[in-house]
DNA sequence: TATTTACAGGACCGGTTTGGTCCGATATCT
DNA sequence: AGATATCGGACCAAACCGGTCCTGTAAATA
């Protein structure tokens, strides 16, 4: 379906969540998994990967947890899909090169690459700040914009009708 | 690693090689394997995939084989990858109501929805006509242009240095 | 120091998806 | 009739995903 992982849906969930009650205490595996309604191995597990690539500094024993290790603002969802998912990019030839075998072959690396590059900007402009503000980030209205350009003119003058008839899938 | 899976990878690019030899007579799967480099049982799974959800027009039989049928300028990239992917968006609930239990609890739908919808627009805007003109097509300046603005102050006016340390994954 | 709390680092597991092959049936051209 | 191709579906191994669990270790507290 061309989703996130539910890993990297839960861990921005956590994310979020550590930043609205950010303070000098941290905050512990159980109590976030109670707040974000998960199972508590899961948001431990999670949590655990988070630490371990530096987006949290974690402290061990009795009143121990874990805290955000950058201000929010400092921290895109590209990031955070960077560090749960792995690198961003829609295919593989996108990453890097020398990665896919078809390279020689394949006539259509450049727009891929471009395309990619859309995307990933678009999930670098976005940070946890953005996210933990209710939709009132002055990013959204921004977004919006840029939506609406993009639907009515920025690329193309005149929209195409969508090619409408094809079937609804289920998987 | 976020990314498409293959068969829509190799969707797209049977689809941009369809385009570029369009002309009256229909290209069998072998022709299109041999043209692409790639194994030509999965080629034609995929056809038929492209096929069905129409796509491609087929003709069966000696001399048979598949046509495009749409226009290339009317076939975007949002709607090959909802074809062989199904529906785009990054998270369940960015795609529709109802299908995340999380959702009376979870705290950052609306943003997902905004994120999704900017990347869904950004795939949207490119057409199979796009990937065929070897990035001469407008929309690639275009692209280059938003990436430029994005990149510089559309959104934030102090751009941040990302938090760097990340370590590398390979996943 | 003993106890409790909580992270660290794994192993582990069932189920689904993915990438890929193969086959019989059907349609079309010569 | 025979050759050529798609159609529809079964089939399979391997990878991945979501999720659990267990042992070890660090920190606070009493």
């Amino acid at each position: 379906m061309f989703k996130l992982s539910k890993t990297t849906d839960y861990g921005i969930v956590l994310l979020a969540q550590l930043a609205r009650n950010a303070s000098t205490e941290p905050q512990n595996a159980r109590e976030l998994a109670a707040a974000s309604d998960l199972p508590v191995p899961m948001v431990s597990k999670i949590l655990k990967t988070l630490a371990k690539e530096g987006l949290l500094v974690s402290r061990r024993g009795s009143k121990g947890g874990y805290q955000l290790a950058f201000e929010p603002k400092d921290l895109s969802i590209a990031d955070m899909i960077r560090v749960l998912e792995g690198p961003v990019g829609l295919t593989e030839c996108a990453i890097g090169p020398a990665l896919c075998v078809h390279e020689t072959v394949c006539a259509v690396r450049e727009p891929w690459q471009l395309i990619s590059g859309v995307v990933e900007q678009a999930l670098t402009d976005v940070t946890l700040a953005d996210l933990i503000h209710d939709g009132t980030s002055p990013i959204f209205s921004s977004v919006r914009n840029i939506l609406q350009i993009e639907g009515r003119d920025a690329f193309r003058s005149d929209p195409v009708a969508s090619p409408a008839p094809l079937a609804d899938r289920d998987h």
